[in-house]
This record gives structure tokens, C-alpha cells and sequence, in this order.
DNA sequence: GAGGCGTGGCT
DNA sequence: TAGCCAAGCCT
């Protein structure tokens, strides 16, 4: 069943000339939006805005451009090195990954950022969005992006609705993939502004529809700005006394000590013994830490950031 | 396909 | 206050 389309075509060019006109205007001068950007800059930047603010990721982004500028030098870093660079962008998981990017890419593409998207779908992290937003951002080519910004832009302008589904579904895909200019540099201005038009006005707690462009054309104002028919079915994550912050706590203790790190440390951040145990377990086996000593008697145990101790604070 | 995976700001 | 939310990906 396809989604409701309360718009017409000469609607939806409207749509997409004003967003266009907008975004030239007003686009926030995002570093790895200037002219001097490269291909590498603009991944790096996407890997690190999953699920991360971006006024978060701008100044780490910066620091890790100006000391790993290239796919080929981040590539030779140690594991320690980046997951400190990293610092608390959340998800460390993902600063592994993007080093496995970094040498897929040197490995199968001569250290270039392929422009092709399902080279670029192929490489570690890189998934649908994120495919498709370095084919439009870095190399001005057509993709189809949805991100949770354009699907609540999409849901609001043209589906009539307060908020999409919890989880993508088929039919907005297919509406997003209709939607998409079809001309390279079209395409690739509609992502950006659609998605500014999301972060910035917007946005799903409180949106500014009185410094919106198109508030004209939206099919939600039109319809009266009806409440959220998903309203409730979202669940909330839970988070005290979570594996995730137990995790989190660990890893933040380690990435703040210049040498291995005692299990009895530990036990003192986090007293329960046996998740503990668990998490450092799971964190060993995703290779975002490396136990030095202990010799299986856990409690002389001590734990670090794989590949040293680093070599700044 | 549902659930796991960090962190911090905002209401 | 305690959820809610933020340029998702992977299993």
C-alpha cells in the first residue's frame, strides 16, 4: 500500500525550488561543507553524525581531519589512538569501523573514496544513508537519502502526517526514491536542503513553522497539524543499570588513563561484579579493549585501550 | 526485523 | 524530573 500523497506535481517542484532557494541562503557553514572539502571529509563526517549531534561532531571532526587528512594516514593509526580522538561521540564501534573504511578503501579503491554507491555500501559502517549521502555531499551525484530528517520532512509536507513510522517503511521509500530530482546536482541539493529543513525548523519536538519556507505547501498544516497516530508505540529506551552504560563507564575510564587499568578500578564504577564481568567480555570481543594482565584470575586483572596505553592524555 | 549499541542537551 | 531525541549500522 503506498503512502498518502496529498500534493501535486507542480507542488512538489514548488517544494523542492524553495527548499533549494533556502538551503543557498541560510545552509549552516558546516566545516566539511567548504569548498575545500574533500571526499574522505565528507564520510568521516557522516560516520561520525550517526546518531550524534551535529554541533557534537564538529569539533572532533576538525581535530581528526587536521591529524589523519587522508583514508591511507587514518588507516596506519593505533586502535587507542582513535577510540581517544574519538572521545565521547558515542557508539565507539563505530571509530573501528571507520578504520576498517579507511583500509578497505586503500586496500580496494587506491586510497579514493570510490564514487559509486554500491562501492561505497560495500565498505564497513557505510550503510543505505550514509551510501547515499557521500554520493550527493562529496561528489554532487543523485542518490535518494533518508535520514530521520527527510522522513520527518517527507511525512509532515507531502504525507499529511505529524510524525513517520517508528521504523522505515517500503512505502516511504518509495516515496523519497519518487520524489528525487533526477538531475546530479538537483538531487543532491534537495537531500541537503530537505535534511537542513529537518535539523534546523523541522524538527520533531517543536517545530518552527513560522520561519518555515514551505510552510505553505505543507500537507500537515494544511490538514490542521493532527497529533501523532503512532503516539505511544515508540518505546523508550531504557538506560540505568544498562549493559550500554556499563559499557560506557568502562570505556570512559579507560580512555582517560595513560596505562592499563585495574579490575578492581572497575569494580569501584560499577558495582555489580557479574555484568561487569559481561561487559568487558563483550568489549574484549568487539576489539574495543585488550586485557593485559591477569593470567584468568580476575581479580588481578587490568584492562586498556587496545594497541597501548597512547600517547597523549 | 527487532534489539543492541553511547552520550549529552533539551523540555 | 525523566523521557525524548540526535545526519544509523549491524546481527
Amino acid at each position: 500500500m503506498p503512502a498518502p500523497h496529498h500534493q501535486s506535481p507542480a507542488t512538489i517542484t514548488e517544494l523542492q525550488e524553495t527548499l533549494a532557494d533556502w538551503f543557498e541562503r541560510t545552509a549552516r557553514p558546516l566545516p566539511w561543507r567548504a569548498p575545500d572539502r574533500t571526499p574522505w571529509g565528507v564520510l568521516v563526517s557522516e560516520v561520525m553524525s550517526q546518531q550524534t549531534p551535529v554541533a557534537r561532531v564538529a569539533p572532533v571532526w576538525l581535530e581528526w581531519m587536521d591529524r589523519w587528512p587522508s583514508p591511507a594516514a587514518f588507516a596506519a593509526a593505533s586502535t587507542a589512538d582513535v577510540l581517544r580522538a574519538w572521545g565521547r561521540l558515542g557508539y565507539p564501534r563505530r571509530a573501528l569501523r571507520l578504520q576498517e573504511c579507511a583500509q578497505a578503501v586503500v586496500e580496494r579503491h587506491g586510497g579514493e573514496v570510490p564514487e559509486d554507491e554500491a562501492l561505497l555500501l560495500a565498505l564497513p559502517g557505510v550503510g543505505a544513508y550514509t551510501a547515499a549521502a557521500v554520493m550527493a555531499f562529496a561528489f554532487g551525484r543523485r542518490s535518494v537519502v533518508v535520514d530521520t530528517n527527510v522522513r520527518r520532512v517527507l511525512a509532515r509536507t507531502v504525507g499529511g502526517d505529524a510524525l513517520p513510522m517508528p521504523a522505515l517503511t517500503a512505502a516511504e521509500s518509495a516515496r523519497a526514491a519518487r520524489l528525487a530530482p533526477v538531475a546530479d546536482d538537483d538531487a543532491a541539493l534537495w537531500a541537503a536542503s530537505s535534511m537542513e529543513l529537518g535539523a534546523v525548523v523541522c524538527t520533531a519536538r517543536a517545530p518552527a513553522c513560522d520561519r518555515c519556507p514551505v510552510s505553505h505547501l505543507c500537507a500537515w498544516r494544511a490538514a490542521g497539524y493532527p497529533p501523532d497516530e503512532h503516539a505511544g508505540r515508540r518505546r523508550t529506551q531504557t538506560w540505568k543499570g544498562t549493559d550500554r552504560q556499563a559499557r560506557g563507564t568502562v570505556m570512559g575510564a579507560l580512555r582517560a588513563s595513560h596505562g592499563p587499568v585495574a579490575r578492581r578500578v572497575l569494580d569501584d564504577l560499577w558495582p555489580d561484579a557479574a555484568q561487569l564481568s559481561r561487559c568487558l567480555g563483550s568489549l574484549v570481543e568487539d576489539g574495543l579493549v585488550e586485557q593485559v594482565t591477569g593470567d584468568g584470575a580476575v581479580a588481578d586483572a587490568a584492562y586498556q585501550l587496545p594497541g597501548g596505553a597512547g600517547a597523549q592524555d
